[in-house]
DNA sequence: CGTCTATTTGAATGTACTCAAAAGCGGTGG
DNA sequence: CCACCGCTTTTGAGTACATTCAAATAGACG
């Protein structure tokens, strides 16, 4: 739907400013695709077609462990990004599986669409450096917490900075993405919290 | 020294090409500083100046938990880039402190002089997204490595990873990159190669 | 309403930490 | 060249944070 792109257009007029012409060539590069509540949009072991902007609707990246725990590695609602950089960078399998939470909608552009955007619009190089650099902001200051606070502060941090998807998530998802069990963090929030 | 620029050179060219224009350009922004062992480029809470590459020595990045516990965060040997990013684009004060281990030498570019590049050579866009990509790519694998392995098997991640680093580390930073601490490193490390 | 999944609770366990102290190692000055 | 000092590594005992397993309870969805 027209209503997609504009979503992202509006995103990305906040870094860099394009022409008509320009706009023209970047809808025609994504493609909008839905997904249903708990549709993988790639699982792990395969190559990452594309880069993904979601525009409704919220998915998650997960990793799994060893003993076969999912760990949540992102949250993506609308608005956001996914994708696993690595696989679409050196197209090789992905350690990630992408699932959609909730009925979601998407914008994916394909790596050699992606090629051939930066080649036609320089620009975006800016946007899309910029974007990583955001990122990897997030992955350190997520790295820092992870060894350096206890899972409740851990907890208190995810609160903060994404106090409207508290509500929004089961909190499996949340104890994995902090880190922990979902036993442990369901022990942590009633400790916080007794039941009323 | 002449012979730092070239390192940074070779670097660069093995992702864009630069004309003699454009050479003259890079090789007057950076400017070569030496850091004498146990020097600190910034300490936390300073804003960082700008973006740093290592020509020779050993750097690394560390942020302090509350306990006054030192987590490291980067090693930088020669050829590699460090910095805070997140005080570097917000211009806020550094999470991070970076320091040197050994005698270095580094290639600093000012973070004014740097989107001055950006503007004067917009190929450098690329350069540094890719560069922004990879370090997300690092990140992130640290992250599931964090999240889905025991002490044991992340050392021996950080092993295959960084050879060459491992014998030049005192085991005090290698167990607080692995993110355990030193007296549990040591048992570790005789647990697995029992004294001889 | 029944089934499936998510959450809670409890007991036993494990991995890694803290504190304290001893031993090892390396560099520096006499 | 040796002795000393400071820092790193080792060792041990006690502890904490979080996990695992099992089972009960609660919710959500068709």
């Amino acid at each position: 739907m027209e209503k997609d792109i504009l979503i992202l257009l509006e995103e990305i007029s906040n870094h860099i400013r394009l022409n008509p012409a320009e706009i023209d060539l970047v809808k025609g590069a994504f493609h909008l695709q839905k997904l249903k509540k708990k549709e993988f949009l790639i699982k792990e072991g395969e190559i990452i077609k594309g880069l993904v902007f979601v525009t409704q609707g919220i998915l998650r990246s997960f990793a799994l462990g060893e003993n076969g725990m999912e760990h949540v590695i992102q949250f993506a609602p609308s608005r956001w990004w996914i994708v696993d950089m690595f696989s679409l960078v050196k197209q090789k399998p992905s350690r990630l599986s992408i699932e959609a939470l909730e009925n979601s909608q998407i914008l994916q552009i394909s790596k050699p669409d992606l090629d051939k955007l930066y080649r036609d619009i320089p620009k975006l190089e800016r946007f899309f450096r910029i974007l990583a650099e955001n990122s990897l902001i997030n992955y350190q200051s997520r790295l820092i917490n992870n060894l350096s606070l206890t899972a409740l502060k851990r907890y208190e941090h995810f609160c903060e900075q994404y106090p409207e998807l508290i509500q929004c998530l089961a909190q499996k998802y949340i104890a994995s993405y902090i880190g922990v069990s979902p036993e442990f963090f369901s022990k942590m929030m009633n400790s916080i919290a007794p039941k009323r």
